[in-house]
RNA sequence: GGCCCCAUCGUCUAGCGGUUAGGAUCCAUGGUUUUCAUCCAUGUUACAGGAGUUCAAUUCUCCUUGGGGUCACCA
């Protein structure tokens, strides 16, 4: 059974990049009947907070992306990481290093002068002396010093590094005794079940040290899949000051999960030509195989696309419901119906969905200069003097039909084009010159309140 | 700097030795629409450079260049 996992450290919210990563293990793990697992980062106690576990949480539950089986934080597993560290003291595979951090200092500053690469100089490594006083020493597992370390990628191919280049006897616990992360993430992720990680490629240079744990225990190996970057504008590591990095952001600024997630899949992964996915078949067709290898510029150009694509595709219930969160609340059955059906074709977001309705919904305070001028010349208002009186008399209003028959019964009566009756029309209900279909507004808006809004443009335009 | 990864339109990408180098987005133009938007149609734009291998390279190899990642008692 394939069993993945996304393991962030909680230090802040959910990350675009990290919710990327999320997907695809979650969408892998789903393909293949398996399970997808989370477990929380927090072994660093400065850094985390609940509230960052909290908010990744959180977005999970507005995206939709569920974990199988309880979540797992390492904070509540040290005495495991100290039982396999005294196991690799016992076996001789680790050691105590008494090293102090300014000998350590001093070590790297020297090698540094000298070009050298940087590492530690295994003076403990074999060391049978009497310890120095007063340093509380750090546990270094035993790494191999020659031969090669291959990483067999998913999607890089098979990556060798040289043990002499790369490694040296690093540290798995500190002088405090608490474990360091390329230790505990080889210990958890084994004992986990998890055989396949998908991360993104900024690990790809941690896992030969990862490597190096999982012989040292004598665990399997899981098979690798370091997913690239997604990098800035700038080209640089995606990070939070490249702004609307904030997973629930989307959230607020209108996107619709269903939107997000489709293109977070497409960064980075594709199926042929295919553009739109639903989670449905993100799951039948995802598979990491057809993950790319180069970075990805974030430019979110296509997610609005999207978006929009997915909010016409929305039933109107769903939206009313969603507009709630942008203090929109809509009642009335028809009117809600003729008003969504007209207004989410012209949505990228939801906040532009609801900013429309307003623009309907409330009656004009103001009237845009230019339209004015262009709309309320020659005749208009005798025009829609003559519309208001053909409106009052009309027996039943209801449909924007209705509506769209008395303005053609105008346009017949006084031999003019459509254009000298909208134009006018559109500014007097709406305040401007783009919006909507006319028959659909004023069906929303009713006899009483078309009437009105067209006596209030004259009066307020009228010299 | 050492090590590692990467390189097709502005952006997301297809391509897995022979293609008029495809799709999407963006942009532009035209059509539809009483307006705007939607929708439809059309168009501009790409294989980083250089050596090989081959009858044939965007595709395979090497080099150069460029970009990125990583080098902690942080995760």
């Amino acid at each position: 059974m394939v069993v993945t996992r996304f393991a962030p450290s909680p230090t802040g919210y959910l990350h675009i990049g990290g919710l990327r990563t999320a997907l695809f293990s979650y969408l892998w793990a789903k393909k293949n009947g398996g399970k997808f697992v989370l477990r929380i980062e927090d072994t660093d106690k400065a850094r985390n907070s609940n509230e960052a576990t909290q908010a990744i949480l959180e977005a999970f539950a507005w995206l939709g992306l569920e974990a199988d089986g309880d979540i797992t934080y390492q904070s509540k597993r040290s005495d495991i990481y100290a039982k396999y560290i005294k196991q690799l003291l016992d076996e001789g595979k680790a050691y105590k290093c008494y090293m102090s951090r300014e000998e350590l200092d001093t070590l790297r500053e020297t090698q540094m002068a000298n070009k050298e690469r940087t590492k530690y100089d295994g003076k403990y490594r074999d060391f049978k002396g009497t310890p120095p006083e007063g340093v509380e020493p750090v546990i270094r597992i035993k790494a191999p010093i020659s031969g090669e370390i291959i990483v067999h990628d998913g999607v890089k191919g098979d990556v060798v590094f040289q043990a002499e280049d790369i490694l040296d006897d690093f540290v798995i616990a500190r002088a405090d005794g608490s474990p360091t992360y390329n230790f505990v993430v080889a210990i958890d992720d084994a004992l986990m079940g998890i055989n396949e990680v998908i991360r993104g490629d900024d690990h790809l240079s941690n896992t030969p040290k990862q490597i190096v744990v999982y012989e040292a225990l004598g665990f399997d190996i899981p098979k690798f899949y370091h997913v690239p970057m997604i990098h800035n504008q700038q080209g640089k590591k995606l990070s939070k000051r490249d702004g609307a990095t904030d997973v629930m952001e989307y959230k607020a600024m209108g996107y619709l999960p269903e939107a997000l997630l489709n293109f977070l899949v497409r960064l980075g992964w594709s199926h042929g030509d295919q553009e739109i996915f639903s989670m449905d078949e993100m799951k039948a067709l995802f598979d990491p195989k057809d993950i790319n290898k180069s970075a990805s510029i974030y430019n979110t150009e296509k997610l609005d696309w999207l978006n929009a694509h997915y909010i016409k595709n929305t039933p109107n219930d769903e939206l009313v419901e969603l507009l709630l969160d942008f203090d929109i609340v809509l009642t009335s059955h028809d009117k809600k119906e003729i008003l969504l059906d007209a207004l989410k074709e012209r949505a990228k977001t939801l906040k532009e969905l609801a900013t429309l309705s307003r623009e309907v919904i409330t009656t004009p305070s103001e009237y845009d200069a230019k339209a004015v001028k262009k709309a309320f010349k020659g005749n208009a208002f005798e025009v829609l003097e003559n519309f208001a009186a053909k409106l009052n008399a009309a027996d039943t209003l209801h449909l924007p039909a209705d509506y769209h028959h008395v303005m053609e019964s105008v346009v017949n009566e006084m031999e003019i084009g459509f254009g000298k009756i909208g134009n006018p029309l559109r500014v007097a209900l709406l305040g401007k010159m783009s919006g909507p279909g006319l028959d659909a507004v004023m069906a929303i808006l009713g006899r009483d309140e078309t009437l009105l809004r067209i006596q209030n443009a004259i009066k307020a335009n009228a010299n």
